[in-house]
This record gives structure tokens, C-alpha cells and sequence, in this order.
DNA sequence: CATTAGCACTCTTGATGAAAGAGTGCTAAC
DNA sequence: GTTAGCACTCTTTCATCAAGAGTGCTAATG
């Protein structure tokens, strides 16, 4: 859609002014604050123009103007496809946050609860990610052990260190023998192999690749096996959901419960993260504005998402939710500076340094081993063909 | 606080008729509902008497009576000293939640989140529940293996199946001997211990009997170490905090904000967890009116907590959170009901079925091994011994 | 002496209406 | 094409008023 300049600026003003308030804007307001001198008769000519547009609306007659999703959508369009001088700013307002975001986590869960919490407070608006999507990422390592006589626990490390566990029942205790070969079985099968790769029909091989082939062992691989594919759970963290209070809007009883029961159960924020995931948009972000929302509970809201990336392929979502009269320019601002800064904290920037890069809770760690490339599951690195030089009798 | 039948009588009567309308209540309304033929004047006598002894209070003159704190505590108690007929009732009413909640996840985050939702749901009222302590559970197994050059991969499974993990970054290889050296240093002086009881001074014990002293392998206790003592991370699900709105004196923004802030961050709730873990209550349901309150910012609010146990001394805490006026009856009705069913989940009650009793995620299983009792790690029942018997030029 | 009927009094709630304010659309003038 | 002026509409606010609910007190009653 191409607008005249005056009316694309009249336009812009309505909706800024809008942002602001909250309230209606008529056209004396505008007159006043924009650079051209028109009066507000003349605005209210063009403004009577901009609603026949579907541009913008009044709540009723007698009262200012409001924007229509469509004003919005043309005044988030402009935004993004012009870099800002704005977006400046609104890094700079984040930069306050970056000691508090840059503190290395050790563990994914905690990482990104705080940059849900970061987001939140320095928007004001609800926020969420999700979880790193694992889909791409290679096997590095996997160990099946015997916890007791009814138990076989399966360990598996994914790239960037993520664990991944499971204790499997069994009938019968298996054979150190049997537990060995299967152990290396599956290193040498499935290491190096993306999560994804990883196939029914793949799995079927395996089996049969098994020399001996009990009903257990099978289990155990069809076990193993599940972890690693089915396990691709999607997790949301959020933060800030009481700051939908702020804005009247939506914090009426009716609105208000449904946006904090989504946030809670947390499935439709899923859906979000889906369509996000699914679709590239303009910078990496992308906006939904009212009806465009993939939640139709949430009709009354925006949202802006981005899609993260902590190298090596895992992507997740960053999302803000808000009123639709969300302050656009410093959310796109603040999403882009976090996501510097996400990239930046994975990134291995000095190497050599010792921190821990572990995971527990969820089993997850965020740092790879620090530059180095890991290299694929080969014999010769693995313990077991340099058991030969244990003595066990020296125990 | 002794009280004659009658006045008793008629506060319970103002007490339960509140409970339902949320509106303050009059003489004549008592005078119609108890079965003691009194009229609106009598009761108003004795109501100003109840006034006098702070038990009922008017929000203004000529309004009629609400309960105090004072006033639902006497309520409370009394219902809670003698077993009540009301609370079969309500258990009834929350068999038809029991398919839902029978079914066994097996996961224990899936379960958890589960159980809380059906707390939720089957009072409207909010609800959590934190994840079980594990720090009386003992130590089943240890496993350390080279992840890849640079990191250690250390699991560490408890009592319950319940998993722990981290990886361990590391300077340099640990040799495969060194290794194994560490694995049965770790298993024998450690398994069959409860987490509690790993000190300090314990770790160090077993430092120094490590025959070969390097930074490295140093490093690597500790680490395990700290996964088994420092891991005890209290986790809380909650469920249903929208049901806020149902309550008009809880709905306003201000306290709905709050309310809702608490529920998202879940550090208040925590030191409800805390306070309710560390003092039993009357049939192991304790009950906060008001003031009573651990947190400060819910002085509104009332909860109902109860201690569950998933055996072995995997205790945890179950909560509602309503308003001052909520059904005390029905909760503490419903939350026993749930406390049946969780140790009904728990006990294995059909030895033998294969379910799969694993841990993803929290990396956590519900069900122990069924029935027969763990024993605690014996060298021959671990696989190191046994590798004598393998040939590695097979592979 | 406990209970009750009656009554004046207080306070909330809801409805009504008037006045003020904000903003528009239209017309006519520049 | 722009602007001043004006009538009109609609919301918001405030005060007033009547109805209703409930109380406390007093006096009457069994």
C-alpha cells in the first residue's frame, strides 16, 4: 500500500500519539505535534481520508481517532524495513541489563528464565522462549549402563553437551557382554548423526545388526532410541505476565484471566513458537498484530517474535507479547540487542576459559567445548579398547 | 477459645453463608438459615457479641458481618478437629478426576504439573506443588565416562531412579585406568549413602584416598560431588492462577498483579514449601489465613498445604491459594483425596507390569524398581570386574 | 431474664439529569 | 488547497434522590 507522504506522516503521528496514551487522538493533538503547519481542520480532512482507508477508526463519534490493525501493520512495515535511529536508543537502554544478562549460567533452564526476565522488565510488556530446538544437532556420546538388576539407565550427549536420560526397566539383567556390545553398537550407528536422522527404519538396522538378538535388547534400543527422538519436548519460559495490568485495555477480568491462563498452560505460546519457527520474517523479526495472531484468544494483542540461534543449529523463539498499541520501535530494539547478545554469550569468545559448562535440572549445558570441533564418535578415543590394560585385580 | 454452642452456631452460620455469596451477611439471613428459631433481633444480640470478641466484623454500619482472620481460624479448626461428614462429599466429587490423574506419566515434571492442574480444576481455586526433596534418598549408582577430550560426563542415579547429570569440563584426558579408578572410587564410598549425608569432609576423605592425586581428578569430585549435595533445587508447578478472577476482592489489579507476579516467579511460593515442610499439621494439612501468611504480599489470601511422601522420604508440598473466603471443607477434602491418590500412584501396587519408569527431562522417574528392595552397590554386581571376560579384537 | 417487635438511623447502591469537555463534519471564506 | 467557525454528538463527571438493607436501641412479652 503507497500513502502520500502527508497522510503516511499524519498517520504515524496518530499511531505514536496512540502508543503513548492509550486514549483516542483527535486532530487538534496532531496539528500541534507534527513539524507540518497545518491546521486541525485540514488534519481532520485527511484524517476522515485515513479512516475511509481503513486506516484508522474512532471508538465512537465525537471521539479522536484510533489505528485499525491495518494502520499498525503499514506503520510496522515502514519501521522495519527503515533501520531507525530509535533502534539506537532502545539498545542503549538495554545495555543497563547486560551485566545481568551476561552472567554465565550453567545451565540452559536458568539462561533462559533470565532472558525471559530481562526482556520483560526492560519492556514492560510479557515475554517468552522457548527452549532451543535440538532436531539438527549431532550425537556426540552414548552410554547404557546397569543401574540394578531391573534397570538400564541410557545416557545420551547431544551436541553442545545437552544430556539426555532415560532409566529403562528390563525383564532380566543383561550380560556385561551383551551391555558392551550394545554400547557400542550404538556409538558407532548413531554418533555423529543428527537427532534427526535418526529413523524407524535406522532403528530396524541396529536391531539386526545386534548379534545376539534377545526381545531386550531390542527394548533397550527401541528405548535409546526414543529418547533421542522423541524427546524433543518444546519448552517455554516466560516471564512478566502481570504486566498486562499496566495496560487497561487488556486487563479487564475477561481478557486478563484467558492471557494468564495461556501463559501458564503454555500451549498456545507453542503455537506461537511453531509459526515463528516455520516462517522467516523481515531482520530475523517478525510481528503479528490483532487478527494476525496464530491464538485467537489473543486477538487483543501483538506480538513480536524472533527466532534465536545458539550456533551448531539449535533455534528457538523469543517472543513479547502485548497490547496492540505495543511501542514497536523499542521492542524490535530490545529483541535485537538481546539477540547480539545471546549470540555473543554462546559464541566461544575467549577460549581456554574454564567455566562451568555443565547441565543438570533439564541436563543441559550452553557452551560447547570451546572451539575445538568435536569429532564423531571413532574407536580408538572411547575407553573400551584400553580396558585391556586395567588389571582389575589391583581393586 | 471456647465458645457457647450458640454463638458457635450462628459464627459458623455467618462464616459458611459468606464463604458462598462473598457478600456481608445480615441477621435476618442467619435467623432464616440456622435451624435454632431465633429471631433477626436475637441473633443480632449475639452477633454484636461476636463483634465485641473480634471474631465477625462490619465493613461499615448497617452492613451486615463478615468473618475475621480470628473468625475463620475458630471455623477452620473446629472443622478440622472433628472429621466431617462434608468431607466425604467432596471426595466423591473428585473421583471423576481419578482416570485423569491415574494415569501414570512417566515423567515426574509431567506428573507433578499434572497433579497440580487437577487441583486447580476440581476447586478453582490456584494451586502448586513443589518437586520432592531428595536429600534422605540414597545413592544408587555413579558414572563418570569422556564425553570427548575436554569434558567429563558425570550421572549420578538416586533412589526412585531419579537422575542427576552434569558435564565436567576438564584440562586435559583423564586416562581409560584413571577412569575406572574414579568410577569405583566413587561408587563404593558413595552409594548406598543418602545425599544428606555427603559432607564436606567425606569428599575430601575421598580425595585423599585416591591413589593418584592430580588437579583433574580433584576437580571431578567435587563436581560430582556438588551435582549429588548442591542439585537439591526445589522445583514448583503451579496450576490455575486465572482462578483469581473468580473472586472479586482478590480481582482487582493491585492484588491480581501481585498475585499473579508471585505465581509467575515462584520464589514466594517457595517459602510457603518451606514453612509447610518444616511443621506438620493437624492431619497433615495445615491451614494460613490472612496474616498468617508467610508472604507478605498475599495477606489477602488464604492457603491450604499438606505434606505428600512418595516413600523413601521424597517429601513434598502441595498448596491452594484461594481468598479468605474459600471452601475450607472442600479443600481440605479434595487435598486429602489427592494425598490418597499420590501414595496409591507411588506404591507398587501391581508388581511386575512394565511400565516405563523413566526420566527425561528433570530426568526423574516416579516408580522405584517394583517391590524388591535395592541393594546398594556391591562390586560384583557392577560391570568392571566382569570386562575381564571380553575380547576386544572381536569388534 | 431471655426473647422479640418496632422504629429511627446510617450507609450503600442505582438511577437520573445537568453541565462540561472533547472532537467531529460541514460550510463558507481566504 | 487551507482554514475559521459553528452546530452537533457523545462521553465523563458530579450532584441529587429514592430505595433497600441492616443495625442498635428501647420497650413490650412470656
Amino acid at each position: 500500500m503507497e500513502l502520500p507522504d502527508r497522510k503516511m506522516r499524519i498517520l504515524k503521528a496518530v499511531v505514536r500519539n496512540y502508543l503513548e496514551t492509550g486514549e483516542p487522538v483527535g486532530s487538534r493533538t496532531i496539528s500541534k505535534m507534527t513539524d507540518l503547519k497545518l491546521s486541525s481542520a485540514t488534519i481532520r480532512n485527511e484524517m476522515a481520508d485515513l479512516e475511509e482507508m481503513g486506516l484508522i477508526t474512532q471508538p465512537h463519534t465525537s471521539a479522536g481517532r484510533i489505528p485499525t490493525d491495518a494502520g499498525y501493520r503499514l506503520y510496522v512495515d515502514d519501521m522495519l524495513s527503515s533501520e531507525k535511529q530509535e533502534l539506537q536508543d532502545a539498545r542503549k537502554e538495554l545495555l543497563d541489563m547486560k551485566d545481568f544478562l551476561l552472567k554465565k549460567q550453567d545451565k540452559l533452564e536458568t539462561m533462559l528464565q533470565s532472558v525471559a526476565r530481562t526482556l520483560a522488565v526492560s519492556t514492560n510488556y510479557a515475554s517468552m522462549i522457548s527452549s532451543p530446538t535440538t532436531r539438527s544437532s549431532k550425537i556426540k556420546f552414548i552410554q547404557l549402563s546397569q543401574v540394578d538388576r531391573h534397570n538400564v539407565l541410557a545416557v545420551i550427549v547431544i551436541e553442545g553437551n545437552l544430556i539426555r536420560n532415560k532409566v529403562i526397566p528390563v525383564e532380566e539383567e543383561l550380560s556385561a557382554e551383551n551391555m558392551l556390545k550394545l554400547n557400542m553398537l550404538l556409538n558407532t550407528n548413531l554418533c555423529g548423526l543428527a537427532v534427526e536422522e535418526i529413523t524407524l527404519g535406522l532403528i530396524e538396522g541396529i536391531k539386526r545388526n545386534a548379534g545376539i538378538h534377545t526381545a531386550i535388547i531390542s527394548d533397550v534400543i527401541d528405548a535409546a532410541a526414543e529418547i533421542v527422538r522423541g524427546e524433543e519436548e518444546l519448552k517455554i519460559y516466560t516471564s512478566g505476565a502481570n504486566n498486562i495490568f499496566r495496560y487497561p485495555e487488556l486487563a479487564d477480568h475477561q481478557r486478563a484471566s484467558e492471557i494468564i491462563s495461556d501463559f501458564e498452560e503454555k500451549q498456545a505460546l507453542g503455537s506461537i513458537v511453531q509459526e515463528t519457527l516455520s516462517s522467516e520474517g523481515q531482520n530475523g523479526i517478525q510481528v503479528y498484530i490483532g487478527d494476525e495472531m496464530p491464538v485467537a484468544r489473543m486477538r487483543d494483542c501483538s506480538v513480536v517474535t524472533a527466532t534465536y540461534e545458539l550456533g551448531e543449529g539449535m533455534k528457538g523463539t523469543i517472543g513479547i507479547i502485548g497490547p496492540k498499541r505495543m511501542d514497536y520501535d523499542k521492542v524490535v530494539g530490545v529483541m535485537k540487542e538481546i539477540m547480539n547478545q545471546l549470540d555473543a554469550l554462546y559464541r566461544p569468545a575467549e577460549a581456554g576459559t574454564k567455566d562451568p559448562a555443565d547441565g543438570g535440572g533439564t541436563g543441559t549445558g550452553i557452551r560447547a567445548e570451546s572451539g575445538k570441533p568435536d569429532q564423531p564418535f571413532t574407536l580408538p578415543d572411547l575407553r573400551i579398547p584400553q580396558i585391556k590394560r586395567i588389571e582389575i585385580k589391583e581393586l
